[in-house]
RNA sequence: GCCUCCAUCGUCUAGUGGCCCAGGACUCGGGAUUUUCAUUCCCGCAACAGGGGUUCGAAACCCCUUGGAGGUACCA
């Protein structure tokens, strides 16, 4: 059975080493949509191979940020499958026993050059501008027995894997179609690492096989050691898998995206008021379509939709704006329990209780807030006046709103809707509409000074709105203490 | 340096030889609605990198140039 119709097992193959980028967690996205897509199997490997990189606290993170956009894994850590380990570190006798197979084949051999010698090497090459660098080969002949007597005694090695000098080396990328690369340009690289890890291409090569890989969707930066993967492949005498090589995102003004030039890990992003629907969605734009002009969609709307090869071959930059007017279409959409608990957490957190309103009445501010939110984080912000009485007001909305006639106009207010018996939007802004008459004010002259009093800023919800959840009690008494600030 | 990949509005994209003097979305500008701010709705600005081919016909196919990205580690 060839890899391309073999059943759909893909990967999502992380190194903890730091935090999960949006790049990253793109390539988890694709690789999480297409196994849905296709009802395969989306697992999890950590590739934990290098030592000194390693770290606990980006392993956990890692897994954290991946369960929060949603991406549960069908196989990996806290999920055991049936090809584990999941942890590369924990997969050495693996990699022992699959490297002894290329030595006794004669495609791979013992190396004992050192750093120093290398580093010559290398910089012998760059002064006389050779064609062809990388590792002079000084190693491939030594015997294996005197190989095998020198480490015996004591003598450090890598294992390196013996590339033809010659020939051609091709591969179909899904998005790209046929590569090649010519193999006298591809060095000896290392497979075993002086410390017994392996190196990325030794064991990603066999843990793909191994773990039954279907499809490589990983980024483009590895197109350039394909060759030498398949290689691998080929001296193994194993399928390949389909390759699919994912552009890179870059920064909005161009060139890579890092945390200087803002956000650019997916914990950035939720610490900012990120929904993670938003971000998954966005992610997936990056580089892909439906196939129709549809934008704002739910994660299982993508999936029924999705194809890899919809996907772009080119690099594409990340334009926070979109994401930030996506955020909002989906706050607009998002369950409204959800938004409450948010909202309630928010304020909670900048010591407003809400614990002794009902929990329709949290419902109703979440609704009148969740139209003109960018941000969740714009919720508790925008959301404490009808939780408690504003401390202060806006001091640009003070000169604008509370300015001479403004008590007056405030007092009259207070005056038209202290008989209200029903005080709700609609008796509310009868009201409105009857002082308007009586005295020849328009709406607009009406409502500035009280808004600001009830609520201690300018913007905001519809006024009757407001006053009818503040209560009567509360609307009358904000704008009676907020008189004497106003001019008369 | 060498190898590889990429190239449509500022940004994300549609486009698989005639439906394209190029469509959608974000941004930006203007307008409508309105009790404020948003939302929403209309209208508008704005692109096939350049040069050669192929073809009756090219944004689409080929070549070159230019520009960008990646690789060239005992990191992934």
């Amino acid at each position: 059975m060839s890899a391309s119709n073999r059943p759909v097992r893909v990967r999502f193959a992380p190194s903890p080493t730091g935090y999960l980028h949006v790049g990253g967690a793109r390539t988890a996205i694709y690789n999480y949509f297409f196994a849905k897509a296709m009802k395969g199997t989306f697992y999890l490997r950590i590739e934990d191979t290098d030592r000194k990189r390693y770290n606990e606290e980006a392993l956990h993170d890692l897994l954290r940020d991946l369960r929060w956009l949603g991406l549960q894994w069908d196989e990996g850590p806290d999920c055991e499958g049936d090809v584990g380990p999941y942890f590369q570190s924990e997969r050495l006798d693996i990699y022992a026993r699959e490297i002894k197979k290329l030595l006794d084949s004669g495609n791979a051999y013992y190396c004992f050059c050192t750093e120093e010698r290398l580093q010559e090497v290398r910089a012998a090459q760059e002064k006389s501008g050779a064609v062809v660098t990388g590792y002079d080969r000084h190693c491939r002949n030594i015997p294996r027995e005197e190989a095998e007597e020198r480490i015996a005694r004591g003598e450090k090695a890598v294992i390196r894997f013996k590339v033809p000098e010659t020939g051609i080396t091709g591969f179909d990328d899904l998005i790209r179609g046929h590569i090649e690369y010519q193999n006298e340009l591809l060095d000896d690289l290392v497979l075993i690492k002086r410390d017994q890890y392996p190196t990325y291409h030794f064991a990603s090569v066999v843990d793909d096989h191994l773990m039954g890989t279907s499809h490589v969707l990983r980024g483009d930066e590895w197109i350039s050691s394909t060759p030498k993967h398949v290689l691998l492949y080929k001296a193994f005498g194993w399928e390949p898998p389909v390759f699919c090589h994912l552009p890179v995102i870059l920064a909005a003004g161009g060139g890579k995206l890092s945390k200087r030039k803002g956000a650019a890990s997916v914990g950035d992003f939720r610490d900012l008021g990120f929904l993670p629907e938003t971000l998954v969605n966005f992610l997936a734009l990056l580089g892909w379509n439906p196939g129709d002009d549809r934008e704002v969609m739910t994660i299982q709307e993508m999936i029924d939709v999705f194809t890899l090869e919809r996907i772009n071959p080119k690099a594409v930059a990340f334009d926070e704006k979109k994401l930030q007017w996506m955020n909002g279409q989906h706050i607009h959409q998002a369950d409204e329990k959800f938004l409450a608990d948010y909202m309630v957490k928010g304020l909670e957190a900048i010591e407003i209780k809400t614990s002794s309103f009902s929990e329709d009445y949290i419902l109703a501010v979440v609704k009148l807030l969740k139209n003109r939110a960018h941000f969740l984080t714009d919720l508790p912000i925008m959301a404490s006046y009808f939780f408690t009485t504003p401390k202060t007001f806006d001091e640009k909305a003070k000169t604008k709103n509370w300015g001479a006639g403004s008590r007056a106009i405030a007092q009259s207010v207070r005056k038209a809707l202290e008989p209200l018996t029903e005080f709700n939007a609609s008796s509310i802004e009868q009201a409105f509409h009857a002082l308007a008459e009586s005295s020849g004010l328009r709406l607009g002259d009406l409502v500035g000074a009280v808004r600001l009093a009830v609520s201690g800023v300018s913007a905001g919800p519809g006024l009757w709105e407001i006053f009818e959840l503040v209560g009567k009690q509360n609307v009358l008494s904000r704008i009676l203490d907020a008189e004497p600030l106003m001019e008369p």
